[in-house]
DNA sequence: AAGTGGTCTAGACCACCGC
DNA sequence: CGGTGGTCTAGACCACTTG
């Protein structure tokens, strides 16, 4: 990543409230944590502002920064930063293989819909796949995507055998930032229960999204029947 | 709310993007823009900082600030402003009635579990209450929830019949600003299927939750089974 | 090379909190 | 009243994109 005053010490307070050398959960006040740092206290701000924006901090107008004692209890829950729009975060559990199937692959015309969604004109082309994602050799989802045939014009069989957006962003040098989620919840269907080998009265989550690149453009839409034990989606919400 | 110079000229630029004031879905630059408004431009850049973690607007380094199409295209999708932590977005269909019916309310010892969430001692106690949530007459969601008796010590019977954080607002003058939300997914329970009136494959959609006063001070924590008909989050992410 | 957004600074003044 | 975070400014310089 970059080396940014602000980053840097936003990192490096960080490190020392993990290490426990703030006493009393409170920081020092901003003016002279920029001395101390030897930043502006603009800069300062910024810093504080990340942390805060992570959980890690709030701030007390008239009173001081104070560390979350939550997140020194129990960092797993706070670990946002890096997070790939809410989708890593909720799925790869870390040291299990991911595995993909690529169970149909083609290019239709858009529906009116998926035309909308990706801001595309009706007679437009996509390609429409879909995709069964395995941990460990076990099922626990399955996808289907529309991507605008403009966007893509390379697309590949081999490239849907792995993930779209690192493809996007080592090949294409594109950067998937921005996304757009709704999640609800539904009785499995009948291709789940096969496809992820699910009893009757087991259900699914659903992920509809949105995925934008960084200039804006919809880059994909996609629907995902997500395995209901592998079903996990967290949200921090912080009005400071 | 408050006015400040960045929010006024937030909600300025956004009026104007709504009525199509700008030309091909580009903003002027922030310094003419500055000038224009007769701000700073940092105060403009914080102002369109605003607008782009709204989803409204994104910004491309070197080339330009540009309208995100959506946003015209389908602005329900994007009211994110106000949204009460996750929650209200999720349930409150605009013009129906809320309805709560108190099921159990009493004092207990706080579980290790409960403790840890809410930052207890392992002797301390918490009210537990259950409540069922209607909307127009139709039960739709069962809340169990963990409230520190010493946050709340005059808590009654009346005030559990509304909103928790309503009453902490008007009454206490203390505001909810954040919260953690795990979404998960699960087959409905032999209770589930007869308070929502579900049929054995039906499922419900389960939100556990953790809510913070402002001052960082852990609130609640609860756990909400949710009819899956009316399960609905949305989540936007925004890298920019 | 010109134009755009991003970073960073130094400093003034305001608003809120607690003693 | 002193201390704290919040707002706002004016300006320098950097990094990236585009013609």
């Amino acid at each position: 990543m970059a080396d940014y005053v602000y980053r840097t010490v936003m990192l490096d307070i960080k490190r020392r409230i993990l290490a426990g050398e703030y006493e009393g959960m409170r920081l020092p006040d901003e003016r002279s944590l920029a001395e101390q740092y030897q930043v502006s206290r603009s800069s300062m701000k910024r810093a504080l502002e990340l942390l805060a924006q992570q959980g890690i901090v709030f701030k007390k107008r008239g009173s001081g920064t104070f560390i979350n004692p939550l997140y020194l209890k129990n960092q797993a829950m706070f670990r946002y930063e890096g997070s790939n729009l809410g989708l890593t975060d909720s799925f790869l559990a870390p040291g299990k293989k991911q595995g993909i199937k690529l169970l149909e692959f083609k290019v239709v015309k858009a529906s009116p819909e998926t035309a909308q969604d990706l801001f595309l004109s009706e007679n437009d082309f996509v390609y429409q796949f879909k995709r069964l994602r395995l941990l460990d050799g076990q099922p626990f989802l399955i996808e289907e995507g529309f991507v605008p045939i403009k966007i893509l014009p390379e697309l590949k069989e081999e490239i849907l055998q792995g993930s779209l957006f690192n493809y996007l962003e080592d090949a294409q040098n594109k950067a998937v930032t921005r996304s757009y989620l709704t999640i609800t919840v539904s009785p499995s269907s009948a291709e789940d229960q096969e496809a992820l080998q699910l009893k009757a009265t087991e259900p699914v989550g659903v992920m509809d999204g949105i995925f934008f690149l960084d200039d804006g453009t919809p880059f994909e839409v996609s629907s995902m029947r997500v395995h209901y034990k592998y079903m996990r989606f967290n949200s921090f919400v912080n009005l400071n």
